[in-house]
DNA sequence: TTGTATGCGTTATCAT
DNA sequence: ATGATAACGCATACAA
């Protein structure tokens, strides 16, 4: 009674089956074998119901078909489709996905990273915050939406073009004067480019424009003491707003409407990001649509394609508008909501 | 240059420090070690950067201090949620987690459970749906709001008592004639008991009731038609609904604004699951509450918890209900949607 | 073509 | 208390 509770490993079944120990390592990899010793092998692994333990196999080869997907969360809609999307396009190259979620510590981000340096996994992906951040040059390593230096990919959806698509929207809604609204941290990362692309657009459009950026720890509060000043007689002074995602288009949506502001007679509003109710129903703003089915195959391409010439220091994959009920748009209206229902 | 580009193991910080290697695996793991080795050792992990490899550790220990979590997807709000949490209840215990979502794919559900049965995880925490899952006793296995033998834990919100809290919430705001509604599986599962508790409520309150139940691949139409079919003279004749999930409750008050009915005023609704717009806003729609922080926490307990005498076959936490703007409760309202903005 | 032996990084059991 | 050595499960270079 050695290993009865254990799971039967490949000398059990060397034994079961009358061969070799590497005779068995061979058919189980696929090497050429003869015929009469390849079918009892592969009756006594039925058998058995054995399974290569691919830590061990790890442990020779180095290799261990785990990835480590760094996200603040999974709570956050953006971050829980792109760890959908990327755990599908792993499945699909037969790799494993070590979730790991730092809710936005910078310590925590760190020590995932440190874990994952020592060859525990082939690679990362990390959408993190800490501008400190270390990684080894010898860990494959991505980087969502921020770039850490020239080498190490980042990916990313077009946000210059996104802001810019929002502000050429709102213009040819017939918008004249509009606002941008922002809450963020201080790090520099991709999605501070939105703000660059909607001011490009409304200086080439010659819209007029205002912007209110918040820090993250500001008091929603400021965007809606904002809102009430540009309020006169009841009226709102602007015609069309941009948000930098859709949860604060969200929150401002709210705070409109508490205003006595109606949506999108008054003002229209786009949000950013593609956020859809409960994951896979109708957008809840006009929006600009991240292609994150896009961005997760592009991370687990540039991961894990060997022998790449250069990997490019950064990707941008394109953005499009979406309809969403916060803009005038009645053409689209019911062809979009209605391909929005299903999926 | 023999291993130039691997990372460092204990073998070289033995050289390093001068000493032999089981000394390093000592003082690695806290064994009492002679206080000047300890120091030189300690010296050379910082300095070569070593760190463990948990790998080889698991080979030796058959542990590998990972748990699978099985989930359809982390697209829905809820999945995702007990994703973040039971991610967060691991690292406390220094656990990893793999993530494996199986898109309702009854075999990619058998074939993750086989990948983690061979020691390559320490346990499993499975929300699926796979009648006909086979899970072998000696891999610890705790199961999500379905039962799977006697043997395996399953961990529910109490479904039965949320039910009848939803009947006992409309009937104390007034109303007479409710409905109940509901989409899902044929599958014998926890989230059933809904109905019943919901049925339950109503009989015992002289609430007159009746149920409408779609099964998974009819058309949401089905509903909007039930609906259309209870509205005489442009007035619904129910004036309570509730809805299995809040994602079905999101789309019936959809339906019924293009039906013209106001919610609360005309008809109240309240859903299930308590699902918050964007992951940690406010609620969509007034719900009963899953504790998912809690059957996270309980999960990962019984998954990890060695020596326990009996594990429990089904453990059912409390639920609460949360005011969302479906209903009629003016009390709440203020103090409810304020303590629901933060967090 | 098949079997044997060695090593991957770690832990644990030995002598020392 | 410390150092050498075997073993975990697998892959592979080498011998048969």
């Amino acid at each position: 009674m050695k290993k009865e509770t254990s799971a039967p490993t490949m000398k059990d079944v060397a034994r079961e089956a009358g061969v070799a120990l590497g005779t068995v390592s061979k058919v189980v990899n696929g090497l050429p074998v003869g015929d009469s010793y390849k079918v009892r092998v592969e009756d006594a692994i039925r058998k058995l119901n054995y399974q290569v333990n691919s830590y061990a196999q790890g442990l020779k080869a180095n290799k261990t078909y785990t990835i480590a997907l760094l996200v603040p969360n999974t709570i956050d809609p953006f971050y829980s489709s792109l760890v959908y999307y990327i755990n599908i396009e792993l499945l699909k190259r037969r790799y494993r996905m070590l979730l790991c979620t730092t809710d936005y510590n910078p310590q925590l981000e760190q020590e995932y990273i440190m874990m994952a340096q020592n060859n525990k996994v082939d690679g990362i992906i990390g959408l993190t915050y800490n501008p400190d951040l270390t990684v080894e040059e010898n860990t494959p390593f991505v980087a969502i939406d921020r770039s850490m230096g020239p080498k190490i990919p980042c990916v990313a959806c077009d946000n210059f073009a996104g802001g810019q698509l929002a502000a050429e929207k709102l213009a040819a809604l017939g918008c004249k004067n509009v606002a941008f609204l922002r809450i963020g941290s201080a790090l520099v990362n991709e999605p501070n480019k939105r703000k660059a692309g909607f001011e490009n657009g409304c200086l080439s459009l010659g819209l007029s424009y205002e912007c209110k950026i918040l820090s993250d720890d500001d008091p929603y509060e400021e965007f809606e003491r904002f809102l009430s000043e540009h309020i006169h007689n009841g009226k709102i002074s602007f015609d069309g707003i941009f948000c930098v995602t859709d949860r604060l288009a969200y929150q401002v949506l709210n705070t409109l409407h508490k205003l006595h502001q109606r949506v999108p007679e008054d003002v229209q509003l786009i949000g950013f990001d593609g956020i859809r109710a409960f994951g896979s129903l109708d957008y809840r703003c006009s929006t600009i649509v991240q292609p994150v089915p896009e961005m997760a195959e592009m991370c687990v391409d540039l991961l894990l394609r060997e022998n790449m010439m250069m990997k490019p220091p950064l990707v941008c994959l394109p953005v499009t508008y979406a309809y969403g009920g916060t803009t005038l748009e009645a053409t689209y209206r019911t062809e979009e909501s209605h391909a929005h229902r299903q999926s």
